[in-house]
DNA sequence: AGACTAATTTAGTTTGGGCTAAATTTTAGT
DNA sequence: ACTAAAATTTAGCCCAAACTAAATTAGTCT
């Protein structure tokens, strides 16, 4: 029944990773907002929305939208482990800056062999997540999910622990490791306004945009990995 | 007059590759011979000939054949300085043996940007030649060329240094490696027959293949690099 | 020189993945 | 409930780069 498809090509790879990365739950994801983000006609994606559902990655219905199969999901995984894989590779030995990786992991993780992505993995001590907190799906395609929150769902005065920053600009990046807010640190909330969010951390009151606020991922526990 | 054409496109390096691989001095490369590497129809082969000629980069002389034209050669350099680095930095950093490496380098190197070339390369303590002694183009298209010759050249007795070991089987190559015949090595001559070829290396006499002997480029000079 | 063979080019098709324009379906506003 | 706007799909086209089959040119042997 799943028609063949190359699972290898590109494209393929792209839809399905941009499938994956906007879908909520099991919601159906609306062919424009896929086409937005491969910056592609809507046509086109229709066209590849056919084929994907054709060789059983993902259901289609018509006119509503479409959403990955199980197989699918693993397809997308896969990607999502090479790329974070790459990221961390191409900073933690070839020195990149966090605005550059994203550009190169791109392209690259079309290009590497499962090989290569395992042997980086190793040399990078095996990682279960990336420098952002973010967990790198494993091999056989399951993802360590952590259970954790925005930091604008804590209540005030709450002390936390930052679990993990989820995708951002560069520059907003940039600031938060100034500021010594990664993944394993502790903080404290102070204040959420609906534009601001105040924070305690290491001694000093910072505060932060609401929209970077949210990305910022933490949990109760004491401070255990 | 040079015509538009995807320098990026992985056909296009693939072909200015092989036509530099295949291309003695100044003579020309036969359509055929050059459609058998790539593994093409010797009509795809022509079609792309014409592109090249019409970029700029090949010389095309209808039924005769064709040659790269001095911007081409400086592309393809650039592929090759490509592979070489990014061979190296397999197996120096990711402990790729000799028989894994070729492959994933011949898909990597259309893959990676410049900046990306360059930072293993620093990696790598910026070498001008790679484990076989083969020289790595610089960036600007330079080839470093050095004075040696093919063993089955020299005179019997003499001795002699190591240059460069000529692409071979990974078979081959873990021989001579196993047999400690690598870029540096010093070793005598001892006789030349049609098929055989007899060496002193390191207090022991070992016998080769004539083809094999005649892809150990090796010069005079006494130890020097 | 003539004629056969091998090499090369031309002509016409195919496939993947884009595109635009037109048709269709869904959604929202009155 | 009806209609206009927005989203989606269909239809038809383009381009790169491969292919096969047919036509052409070069080279060799007698």
């Amino acid at each position: 029944m799943p028609n063949e498809i190359d699972l290898n090509s590109r494209s393929v790879q792209d839809y399905l990773k941009a499938l994956y990365k906007l879908q909520r739950d099991d919601a159906l994801v609306a062919t424009n907002a896929l086409a937005a983000r491969l910056q592609v006609a809507p046509a086109s994606a229709t066209a590849m929305i056919k084929k994907l559902a054709e060789a059983g990655l993902a259901e289609h219905i018509p006119y509503r939208g479409c959403r990955l199969t199980e197989a699918g999901r693993k397809q997308a995984l896969r990607m999502v482990r090479r790329h974070r894989i790459i990221e961390q590779f191409l900073q933690q030995v070839l020195h990149y800056g966090w605005d550059e990786v994203d550009e190169e992991a791109e392209v690259l993780e079309h290009a590497v062999s499962d090989k290569l992505v395992e042997r980086m993995w190793q040399v990078l001590g095996k990682p279960a997540y990336d420098p952002h907190g973010s967990p790198i799906p494993t091999a056989d395609g399951q993802l360590p999910e952590q259970q954790s929150q925005p930091l604008t769902q804590v209540r005030e005065g709450e002390r936390v622990c930052v679990r993990r920053i989820c995708e951002q600009q560069p520059q907003q990046l940039r600031r938060l490791e100034a500021l010594g807010l990664a993944p394993g640190a502790q903080l404290i909330l102070e204040a959420v306004a609906p534009e601001q969010v105040r924070i305690r951390l290491g001694g000093h009151v910072h505060t932060l945009p609401h929209t970077l606020a949210e990305a910022i991922q933490v949990s109760y526990a004491l401070s255990a990995d």
